[in-house]
DNA sequence: GCACTTGTTGTACGAACGTCCAACAAGCAA
DNA sequence: TTGCTTGTTGGACGTTCGTACAACAAGTGC
């Protein structure tokens, strides 16, 4: 990105300003941050890469976020929002039997649109920003227990002795973890599908033995 | 960290020099590297935040290393060394039962020196970084790579069917990272012990249905 | 067309970054 | 003690960072 700095400022026939609503202009800032974070890394994503992402100039960050910071932490609470509601889009498709919302629910991590590279990716960047950022941090631990909740719900309806859905609800989570993690990092060596088997593989073991 | 700028260089008296051998001092810069990349992430890592860590000057980065990059690099080469040492131990340790050998190698894991929050974030900063560098994900690639090949073949000594290796190792290495992920994010959900369980059960069930 | 509201641009500013290197200094041998 | 080797310091330098904001401009109502 080398600008030319004998290049004078841009005349006021060459700036084009396109404005957007408020609201519009936020998300399609999150958006690009999400984008930026996933293909740069955190060490990669400043105010000017997200703004060059968005199509728009650095100031608009700072005039819709309390700086970046602020954008990251709404960019968490937009991809987390975005993974919940295909959760539950999951659940709702996936009727009454409980090994079969158990499978939904577990599954749907490994299909559109949350099995996707860059949504992924973009998780990963944040996982890195827990321990330094306390804010990350308080909406990991808040979106992390409200999973593993759910999860032990689901597992006890499929009969998981109450003695063991903690730490049947603790795998699971873990596994999903890091068949994300690995999707998203060494993609040539399985995908979402294999992801999938593997995951309703483990369920299988834990509600058939009620491990 | 405010620096008083009116504050004059030190003097010639007040400078401290001291010198070690440069595997030492490399290997320290590595230490500090590594304890930085956990405490601050990737976004705070830098020459100086090194530096100051390992209690020298911020132009030794440049002087052993061909960059901080290159000091990442061998920072992941070290960290790596230091875990596959460890499941070399415990191997060494494990005798020759198959089950033992691959409960050993998978549990190792969640002990010291391998289970250390600090070493889990090292490790997280790490993964953060595969996408944005070249470099990194080869190191990474061929780490897991290796990491699953071993743990194939422990699976097929325990007598699990050939056609089944594949997606067992990568499951049981999804588990691995999932609870290093958490453990290290989340230490008040549960602890390395726990952990270890949870991965005795889901060894269990792999080698047991031969699944 | 004008005035006002409100969104946008792009740059100034101080701070921090990675890199480079001259000056310094520890340690050793003669 | 001197000279040499080699490790260390810390600051210069150009670049990039996040933040702040003056100037600009789109859009609306009168």
């Amino acid at each position: 990105m080398p600008q030319v700095s004998t290049k004078p400022a841009l005349t006021r026939a060459e700036r084009a300003y396109t404005r957007a609503e408020p609201d519009a202009r936020r998300h399609s800032l999150i958006l690009a941050c999400a984008r930026v974070l996933a293909r740069e890394g955190v060490g990669g994503t400043s105010v000017r890469a997200i703004a060059l992402e968005a199509g728009v100039s650095p100031g608009l960050v700072g005039h819709y976020f309390a700086g970046i910071d602020a954008l990251v932490a709404a960019t968490y609470a937009e991809v987390e929002s975005r993974v919940s509601e295909a959760l539950d889009a999951a659940l709702a498709q996936a009727g009454s039997d409980p090994h079969a919302r158990l499978e939904a629910f577990v599954t749907a991590s490994f299909r559109a649109p949350i099995a996707d590279p860059e949504l992924l990716a973009t998780w990963i960047a944040f996982w890195s920003l827990v321990r330094a950022r306390p804010g990350i941090a308080r909406q990991h631990d808040e979106q992390y227990a409200a999973f593993r909740l759910r999860l032990e719900q689901l597992l006890a309806d499929c009969g998981v002795p109450a003695a063991r859905l903690r730490r049947a609800a603790i795998g699971v989570t873990a596994l999903v973890d890091g068949l994300w993690l690995e999707l998203c990092l060494s993609p040539q060596a399985f995908g979402a599908q294999e992801a999938a088997e593997i995951a309703r593989g483990a369920l299988a073991g834990i509600t058939s033995t009620g491990r």
